[in-house]
DNA sequence: TTCCTTCATTACCAAATGGTCATTTACCGG
DNA sequence: CCGGTAAATGACCATTTGGTAATGAAGGAA
């Protein structure tokens, strides 16, 4: 875990890597905005500490462009105290949070720990779950009670539709809508029978079943 | 956009409510910590304001029952002043920010707002970008320069492989091993049949070739 | 240049995928 | 219980996808 910190004051900046580096963490310290800059564009840092006021270009300006090449790490920024106008620009900027000088090192430990925990399980959670079937969309694998299901394309998508409607019954003209993306009614049992397939293999080692017909209406998930 | 706010002071819990409708979001209000906690588990708020002192369940084992559900909500903590180690509690549990009574609104509203901000971002953040490549790895849709390029599995394994290793030569044995699975040499010429469809699909209306050979070692993108 | 190697391209075949239909089975009202 | 409708299932076929191999083009060294 790599961690940039911006800061113009030598002893803050070295107190502030030292607490870091104590729990573990790989830091950078730059004392100058366009350098600092710099290096959070051409490196992947995992998270940065910004000064706000800082020689060559300030903290807010520093964040904008992060965000603006794409650059999503967690940014807490520092500043002097109390002033709520500047924390609110400072949040407005991209910042994902916001210290007052002096603060606690402990808690901006925290703070950032805190930020670095959401990013990754953000990043993991692009898996969607009902009860024991487990979907992820990135990867495209499909577990129930952990043993992985290969489904065929439209057999995954009709499961991510299912998934994502959970609990609630969803028409067969619906998931023609919105997973064949059929505007009409093709008069054919397509739906029953690809329901059929993926009930077979989602349901088969399993006595709880996780598809189920609601007649004259259509399927439920969950 | 939906916030749940849990909060006993009836007082303070109107405030937040009040601020939040005005700038357009809609809210539910909850005065007790069971009730909130079944609440946010039953429903998909897009955030969540918890006080930590509450009746029937406090804030921070609400959070923990949230995380541990999966669900992923920014969820922001208030409490009574000044408490540093509380903050840190709130934050250990899985809070992704902390704010101490009496608060700023304001403060309040633009801290909920950059969390939200922040998680929209990740959730876009699934895409991968190659000049004006771009590959969207959840919904599985390719765009070169805007356009919609509609790949086979295979070949858009291949590319989200070639993507991910973009400036570094990758042979044809690495590509059998990570986008095949193989683990052998089939002496075929499965891999360039296949980045020869690959190329004519995203090479075709561009003048700039992306995936370009380099004899005797293998392919490059980028 | 000539020869040889490497890569590109295409035709062709096998397997996987997806849709249709006929048949069987389950559900629900009398 | 029976009859009628809705749903489940399985057989079948068309299309798509993916691998192979043959042929042609391009690059590089002597």
């Amino acid at each position: 875990m790599h961690v940039l910190i911006i800061e113009d004051d030598a002893k803050t900046a070295d107190f502030v890597a030292g607490a870091f580096r104590q729990s573990g963490y790989v830091c950078t310290i730059c004392a100058d905005g366009l350098e600092g800059s710099a290096a959070a564009l051409a490196n992947d840092y995992d998270a940065a500490v910004v000064d706000i006021m800082l020689p060559g270009k300030d903290g807010l300006s520093i964040i904008r462009s992060l965000r603006a090449a794409g650059k999503n790490l967690p940014v807490i920024v520092l500043s002097a105290r109390g002033e709520v106008d500047a924390k609110i620009k400072g949040l407005e900027a991209g910042a994902d949070d916001y210290l007052a000088k002096p603060f606690s090192v402990a808690e901006l430990l925290a703070r950032v720990q805190a930020l670095m925990r959401r990013a990754s399980r953000q990043a993991e959670s692009t898996v969607l779950k009902v009860e024991d079937l487990e979907m992820d969309l990135v990867s495209h694998k499909v577990t129930r009670a952990g043993e992985r299901i290969s489904l065929q394309p439209l057999e995954y998508q009709l499961l991510e539709y299912l998934m994502r409607n959970r609990g609630r019954v969803v028409s067969r003209n619906t998931i023609l809508e919105r997973v064949w993306d059929y505007d009409f009614d093709p008069h054919t049992n397509v739906v029953d029978a690809r329901v059929c397939r993926l009930r077979e293999k989602i349901d088969r080692h399993s006595s709880r079943r996780l598809i189920s017909t609601v007649r004259g209406v259509g399927y439920v998930l969950g």
